[in-house]
DNA sequence: ACATGCGTTCGAAGGGTTCGAACACATTTA
DNA sequence: TAAATGTGTTCGAACCCTTCGAACGCATGT
């Protein structure tokens, strides 16, 4: 927003635009694809046919869908952070121990990249899953990875994303964002009250390097009813701290 | 091999292109990839703006680094599958089970791809990771498959892909690879002796759709001095085929 | 048999990509 | 200290490649 890109490549930008309606849309074919792109059925075409032949699409009963080579690639840009290989074993624990939804978030062009999570017993189907995409400010990961950001490089990112509202919870204000986050860093901890999904509740924990960096976080979510009070906010709340506090301590020393 | 594609989409072969060597030699700036690439420094420059615009490249120390907007695109990949859902708590079973680690594989475009694969207590590193994607003659699993399919298309398949070694056991020859096929028809499921990586076995099981189409396959490996004998071909292999049975019903009522 | 929808092919026209040279900058070398 | 080498970056021109729309085959359904 703040620097508009001077010459992005056009044509690649339209093979991914096509990747992402895929996976938005499910199987398509060039027709549907061209129309909803405002682009010549012919020049989807020979997108697709490309995309096919490099792994990204593949044929489907009716159109095209996003292809497996695409798992190759993510699943090693998940294995290049070793965030995820430290925090993973803690996430399953947690999980184990808990019953509820853990998650490991780490930042990445000010965006939240759901790294791993575990389903513990009774916990709830949330709309994330791996690999999944947020907003920052609208998880409680996301907050407390901004917690642990300067401020200026917290107003570059919400110049970069805005903070839109998934509900009428979300922080929409970058003044209450700022006075979140100095809640988050004298407490140690960051919530989530339906700010994201109604009737769902999350506490997070950053993980930081040796110089304060935020290299992620770990969450904790699941229905609001279950989730609140001294459960949430001293039972819950120390448990990740500590687990945060070894993957600290083991991110030292690998 | 057999029809070349008339008319790729050029530039966007070039950017992944980029992505692809990012993934094979780590952290590189533009120099250098347009060095090894053969391309003009200012073009790799301009292709890898796009793709950090797009969330598919990051700037990481020394260069770029493959982002995490492909993980999220390869679960979505990954969770089209419902042979994935339904294989996935089987695999997890088997790993506690065995020990030994366990992969559910599917076919793509004639290549072999990890879907999901677990780690027994006694399970050995191997050289495949969840999306690696394989030759099929090279797996277990992915010579179970290509018993599966009618002739025609493992002809296609070796056409296409051809029959490369890894090791000197590597099935190389069409005829070797056939009569293979009929042994794995004949005894319900595929054995793999040191013919991807020297010192690992493994045994494989296709399962098929009401057609008797394959939708993918279970595999066990594990170093061949103890995936030998009775335990492999009697034990494990028995184990799978129930297994993979299971998961065959289990796709039918979903 | 006709109509409608799809995927596919083709050639022309125009725009976008590519290239190499030149720049700024940091780090290393004399 | 200054030259030298290596980066990443910017720019404009030349050409190639992408884009478009129309037309074609081919299915399905009317």
């Amino acid at each position: 927003m703040t620097d508009e890109q001077r010459r992005p490549v056009k044509t690649a930008t339209t093979s991914f635009a096509i990747l992402e309606r895929l996976k938005e849309r499910g199987p398509l074919g060039p027709t549907k694809l061209a129309s909803e792109l405002g682009l010549a059925k012919s020049t989807v075409h020979r997108h697709l046919k490309t995309l096919e032949q490099e792994g990204f699409a593949v044929p489907d009963e009716g159109g095209y869908r996003v292809g497996l080579r695409l798992l190759d690639f993510g699943i090693y840009a998940r294995n290049q952070h070793q965030f995820y290989e430290v925090a993973k074993p803690k996430v399953d624990e947690l999980a184990e121990e808990t019953g509820e939804k853990v998650w490991c978030v780490t930042e990445e062009q000010g965006r939240g990249f759901h790294l791993y999570g575990a389903a513990g017993k009774h916990s709830v189907r949330t709309p994330a899953r791996e690999g999944t995409c947020s907003y920052l400010h609208q998880l409680a990961a996301g907050k407390a990875i901004l917690s642990a950001f300067p401020d200026e490089r917290v107003e570059a990112i919400v110049d970069q994303h805005g903070l839109p509202a998934k509900t009428s919870h979300t922080i929409t204000d970058t003044d209450e964002l700022f006075e979140e986050l100095q809640t988050i860093r004298d407490r140690g901890f960051a919530l989530n009250r339906e700010e994201i999904v109604p009737k769902l509740h999350a506490v997070g924990v950053v993980v930081t390097d040796q110089d304060g960096y935020p290299v992620g976080a770990i969450s904790i979510s699941g229905p609001s009813n279950r989730l609140k009070g001294e459960r949430l906010t001293v039972d819950l709340a120390n448990l990740l701290l500590g687990a945060a506090n070894e993957v600290e301590i083991n991110l030292n020393f690998s």
